[in-house]
DNA sequence: AAAATTGTTGACTCGCGAGTCATGAAAGCT
DNA sequence: AGCTTTCATGACTCGCGAGTCAACAATTTT
């Protein structure tokens, strides 16, 4: 009930191999199989993606998807609501569609200084932070049963 | 996705209602009319704070609900817990199965923090505050189609 | 131009919370 | 004892997020 969809959980970790490629094109099914999620899946959650511009995509030979904009620059706020809509951290907690400033409930004020500092908290969280963190935990792409080395000598531009 | 589940809604504010009844037996049924939710859900969800000891129920005759506690000794903690299971503020954001304190997850530190945050603060918001916001708003018994006057009357022992 | 590669998209299934319906079980009244 | 009132509960439907499948469109290589 509370916590991230588990679309925007794909989205977050697959961004985090992604930055670890730098500027090189990464294919979706390098990037599913790093992270352990469906390929279709997460080719829709990519998708929605480039559609709030935060990654950029390249389709045939020689494709797949990089960074929009350096990892320092993409805060874990966008990209939540680039997956799941602008309006993810809105609304009355107790769900009352008559719930306004004027006619508050009762959980009002609790709630709206908590969204207040999730939404402050996930704006100052870069990508590359988050990056950093897998890296240092080993994941990511040197921990995966992906080849690195061939995903990043074939994402080159030719 | 942030946000307490309906069942937790209409379980606080129906609540909210019983507190303003004392120590009466308030039927289900009144409870629905007030907060405007569906009869045979609400009494699924009645039932479940009463297994959880927030609520006492009368059956037959003369029956009905009650606080089991004085609402300023009844936390939102306590009946969130209590339709919703204990682990409702468990677990990692990102739904990483695997996520533990040895093994977090890149966005553990955060979540750990606004986790606790949101525990402490339904564990000092007590049912008796938030009763008497809906009060002083205008709402509950007071302003529902239900007949107060009545509800209490006909809940008072024989 | 043809073939291979890779992202795109719509239709489908599955599980779960929300809500409905009908029936059963306890308690009080006469 | 029988009737009425009221809570308890299992089976059902509905909508939605999660995940699957298949056909499609764009791009590069040969």
């Amino acid at each position: 009930m509370f916590g991230l969809t588990t679309a925007s959980a794909h989205a977050i970790l697959a961004l985090s191999c992604l930055e670890q490629a730098d500027d090189r094109w990464v294919l979706a099914r390098d990037l599913a199989a790093c992270i352990g999620a469906p390929l279709p899946y997460l080719s829709k959650i990519l998708n929605r993606l480039v559609g709030g511009g935060v990654v950029e995509a390249k389709r045939g030979y020689r494709g797949g998807f990089r960074l929009a904009r350096p990892a320092d620059r993409l805060t874990v706020a966008e990209i939540v609501a680039a997956v799941e809509g602008p309006d993810f951290l809105t609304g009355c907690i107790l769900g009352l569609t008559t719930c306004s400033e004027e006619r508050v409930c009762p959980l009002h004020g609790f709630w709206k200084q908590e969204r207040q500092r999730i939404a402050e908290q996930l704006e100052q969280l870069h990508l590359g932070a988050v990056s950093a963190f897998e890296q240092q935990a080993g994941r990511g792409f040197n921990r995966c049963s992906v080849d690195l080395a061939a995903v990043l000598e074939k994402g080159k531009a030719p």
